[in-house]
DNA sequence: TCGAAAATACTCGATTCCGAGTACGCGAGT
DNA sequence: ACTCGCGTACTCGGAATCGAGTATTTTCGA
């Protein structure tokens, strides 16, 4: 019965906003789109029903009515339930508090990075310095703009978060960049040799 | 029969491994461990299996033969086959090209801020800097240490990699706590008035 | 040399994920 | 008055995940 806990982050996400009011999950997606928070939390119709489901089943929220609004289909309103509560702040409280290992793609992409070729890896890296590039410029001018600046910086701090950890990521990589094509990096001879059979 | 592309970062690394020469899984497994890429890839006993059986299915690699040693259980060796080293190439070098979303447990909590009291948060906050902090001088540590200074910078930037992402969550967490405790931050009294009733 | 512990090499099945698909209602235009 | 397409609210099934369990074998200390 031990629904996978605490795995997946659309739950606690699902906690949070009926910690607020009851809602249904389709509200909860519409929601969660509207205060951008499909970019920090990976959301998906088909795991949202699910997702709700098995809080139900662990008594952590519970069905309230079902809604009809004219001849559309129905809504079921779920409520949070006390135990609810207690896990999401709990729960909440520990992801704050204890920093994870977190497996990010470009990371294991870099542990790998010596099955391509030299040459081929400097000139991927150097696309992936301009994409962050622009990336960090689009960024830059969304902050002056429109709906943003009129938001407190407390509803969007996780945006600069994601921001902070892209410009660390783009230094790192142009000067990874630069190590390999002044070949100053240590262990360059035994990886070129590697590629020369 | 599409079995899911790309999602899988195991995959990636199980031809990465074959790419060098053939293997039976749990030789992978140890291999992985040895060259410490199961902090960089999520590696997991269950997945592995069923990963290289769906690479078979897909044909790009091979069943070689199945050892047997001493009255130990069988092993199946994999290669890699053509279209295999393709996939390899071509996958792992959008990872290093093309910058995704990557969705940390972090960015989630910090996105459901607001839920805790702001109080609570500053503690939880603070409890967060000092642990980074021990992490950190930890991997300072390791190094100087053994194994580390004995192998080519090449054969784990990953781990620098990692260690200036986590520099830089640090230096975010602690001017977060600070502008929350000097209340220079916006929306301060907003999140106040919210846990107040 | 005997037994305990660690290593080897998997297997299994309950649970979860996910994206495409579906089916209907509503409003804008003509 | 009609339809075209978008928004709403979900369903479904197959694939993927994961961790605990299994059964043997080697190692190593007392």
């Amino acid at each position: 019965m031990a629904t996978r806990q605490r795995s997946n982050p659309l739950a606690l996400a699902v906690l949070a906003l009926l910690y607020e009011r009851p809602m249904h999950p389709y509200e909860m997606a519409t929601t969660l789109r509207e205060r951008r928070k499909e970019d920090s939390i990976k959301l998906n119709y088909g795991s949202l029903y699910s997702v709700v489901q098995s809080l139900e089943r662990r008594g952590l929220v519970t069905a309230q009515e079902v809604q009809r609004d004219g001849r559309r289909p129905e809504r079921t309103v779920y409520a949070i339930a006390e135990p609810g509560t207690v896990e999401l702040l709990d729960w909440l409280s520990e992801l704050v508090a204890v920093p994870t290992r977190e497996f990010t793609q470009f990371e294991a992409a870099l542990s790998l990075l010596a099955c391509l070729k030299p040459d081929e890896a400097v000139r991927l890296l150097e696309e992936r310095v301009s994409r962050l590039e622009q990336e960090l410029a689009a960024a830059e001018g969304l902050r002056g703009h429109s709906s943003m600046s009129k938001l407190p910086r407390l509803l969007y701090i996780e945006w600069e978060y994601r921001i902070a950890l892209r410009r660390t990521e783009l230094e790192f990589v142009s000067s990874l960049v630069q190590e390999i094509r002044e070949e100053t990096i240590e262990g360059l001879a035994m990886w070129r040799d590697f590629h020369q059979q």
